[in-house]
RNA sequence: GGCCCCUUCGUCUAUCGGUUAGGACGGCAGAUUUUCAUUCUGUUAAGAGGGGUUCGAUUCUCCUAGGGGCUGCCA
């Protein structure tokens, strides 16, 4: 049985890159009737932000990517969240210690800035703590075994660095991208425990995949070059057997094509690239996300789905359950794909098409109240009814179809004005004149009484449509007339006819 | 700069040596619609460049170019 863990950090809004890495890890476990684990890397006091670790959970839950273990849910290894296994990674690092795999560390900061400029200066294409200047560093592999104790007695924060060999390859068997290969001379001696006593990524990572049983790592291509420390990480502990697969997801880039996407960029482009809003008590600091957009989750998972990733066959629309059947690891792309949010839109209106009433009403009955509009004034159903061909999104049936739900009618003057004639009020009566005799009231009837008035009249049908149009809505675009008046009823609709007929 | 990854229509992609290079989004045109939208039909548009390998390369390989990632006591 595989497992697979989405791990994100919780520094702020997850981003829809992270939803697609959450969203192939859990196709991939639920398909091969595995587990899907989530697990809180929280090991940056100074990035940690309140809220974050609730966002993402409330983030997945809203996608339907509920995890089998995590914080949550608990499960056989917990805890799941990093900052609670402290003792775990120190006892890991202090193995490697005494293994001799990695050692202690006293540089300021102030030091390594002066060895990579020593080291630029010296024309070093790439400086780095590593083998070549470790000897000149204030580090546990230069004291004497006194002095270490000394050192240590003194209690001095220290770091502890993993011990890196020069000249040894490191093959990475990706499943995406093959074989992959770097040379540890090129690796510098990555920090595994911070002065602060908390694990980097590197050490947390790997230590908590092996002891979670992750069989599975699917990560975004980010972290390609750090998967050579992880893999000598492996082979210092004498995990080598047990090692997962790794595949390095191509990233979604902006839309420009400019770089991967950034939180940023919601705000840039307009529109989402977080699954949930993030609202803060300061109006400019909260975020948009797809939910307010008015998007439908299935659809957000359908569309990042494709990002990177198709089936092979023309089918495009996929419901969560179909995903897992047809997702094959093997088909994931290996190029960066630019975010498209008109195919986004699309995928939605696919959704969006799909729904009933019963789907929609309370979320329409949620977006009226909003807008603070009278919910009592019209049939909800037959207004979505009627208007849910005509949108993307759900959010837009509100506004679209305003004129159901309050008689504060906004009028457009200009194109009024363009067919305005002296017979037209006159014959607007007339048309509500024998509308009110309609009976039973229908869209069928009351059109073909309409269309009589009008072709006696002899004025244009392209002219007075419209502005019957205008009389009921405001502006001159829409459903069918007769279709609007039907569902705003005899007495509106001629009331709105005389309206405008005796302005 | 160094290391690594990537490269098919504007965008997302299919093709696993032989295809009129297919589909979707977008765009354009037409039909339907009294309008707009929807829907339907048609159409537009692609293998970065150059070497190889091969009877034959989009497909394998090399070089170049371009793009991206990493290069932190961040993940």
């Amino acid at each position: 049985m595989n497992r697979l863990r989405f791990a994100p950090s919780p520094t702020g809004a997850l981003h829809i890159g992270g939803i697609r890495t959450a969203l192939y890890n859990y196709l991939l476990a639920r398909k091969n009737g595995g587990k899907f684990i989530l697990r809180i890397e929280d090991t940056d006091q100074t990035r940690y932000v309140p809220g974050a670790e609730e966002y993402i959970i409330r983030s997945l839950n809203w996608l339907g990517l509920t995890p089998d273990e995590g914080p949550v849910q608990g499960g056989p290894f917990a805890s799941y969240k990093q900052s609670e296994r402290m003792s775990i990674y120190r006892d890991y690092a202090m193995k490697l210690v005494e293994d001799g795999e990695a050692y202690y560390a006293w540089d300021s900061t102030e030091d390594l800035e002066k060895m990579r400029q020593r080291l630029t200066e010296k024309g070093v294409p790439t400086p780095k703590y590593d083998a070549s200047v470790r000897g000149e560093m204030k580090n546990s592999l230069n004291m004497t075994s006194e002095a270490l104790v000394e050192q240590l007695e003194q209690e001095v924060p220290y770091t502890i660095r993993l011990k890196v060999d020069p000249g040894q390859s490191i093959v990475i068997q990706d499943k995406i991208r093959g074989e992959v290969i770097f040379d540890s001379s090129e690796l510098d001696d990555k920090v595994l425990l911070k002065a602060d006593g908390y694990p980097t990524y590197h050490l947390a990572n790997v230590v908590d995949d092996h002891l979670m049983e992750i069989t599975d790592v699917i990560r975004g291509e980010e972290w390609l070059p750090s998967t050579a420390h992880h893999i000598l990480l492996y082979r210092a502990f004498g995990w080598q057997g047990t090692m997962p697969t790794f595949s390095h997801l191509p990233l979604i880039l902006k839309p420009d094509g400019h770089g991967k996407l950034s939180k940023r960029d919601g705000q840039k482009f307009g529109f989402p690239v977080f699954p949930l809003a993030w609202p803060s008590s300061n109006p400019e600091e909260s975020i948009d996300g797809f939910d307010s957009y008015g998007f439908e989750p299935e659809a957000v998972i359908n569309f990042l789905a494709f990002l990177g990733w198709n089936p092979g066959t023309e089918q495009e629309i996929f419901s969560l359950e179909e995903l897992i059947n047809v997702f094959d690891p093997e088909r994931i792309h290996k190029g960066g794909a630019r975010f498209d949010y008109d195919k986004a839109l699309w995928f939605n209106q696919q959704y969006v098409q799909q729904m009933s009433f019963a789907d929609a009403q309370e979320r329409l009955t949620h977006y009226a109240a909003e807008e603070g509009y009278n919910l009592q004034m019209a049939d909800l159903e037959s207004v979505f009814n009627l208007l849910k061909p005509r949108v993307h999104r759900l959010i837009e049936v509100i506004p679209q179809g305003y004129y159901f739900f309050t008689d504060a009618l906004v009028y457009d003057e200009v194109e009024i004005g363009k067919k305005w004639t002296p017979e037209i009020g006159p014959l607007l009566e007339k048309i509500a004149e024998a509308v009110t005799a309609v009976e039973p009231f229908n869209h069928e009837a009351a059109g073909a009484a309409a269309k009589e008035i009008i072709q006696y009249s002899g004025i244009k049908m392209g002219v007075v449509m419209p502005l019957l149009r205008a009389a009921l809505t405001g502006t001159t675009q829409g459903p069918d007339v007769f279709a609007i008046a039907e569902v705003l009823g005899k007495v509106k609709s001629v009331n709105r006819i005389e309206t405008l007929a005796r302005r």
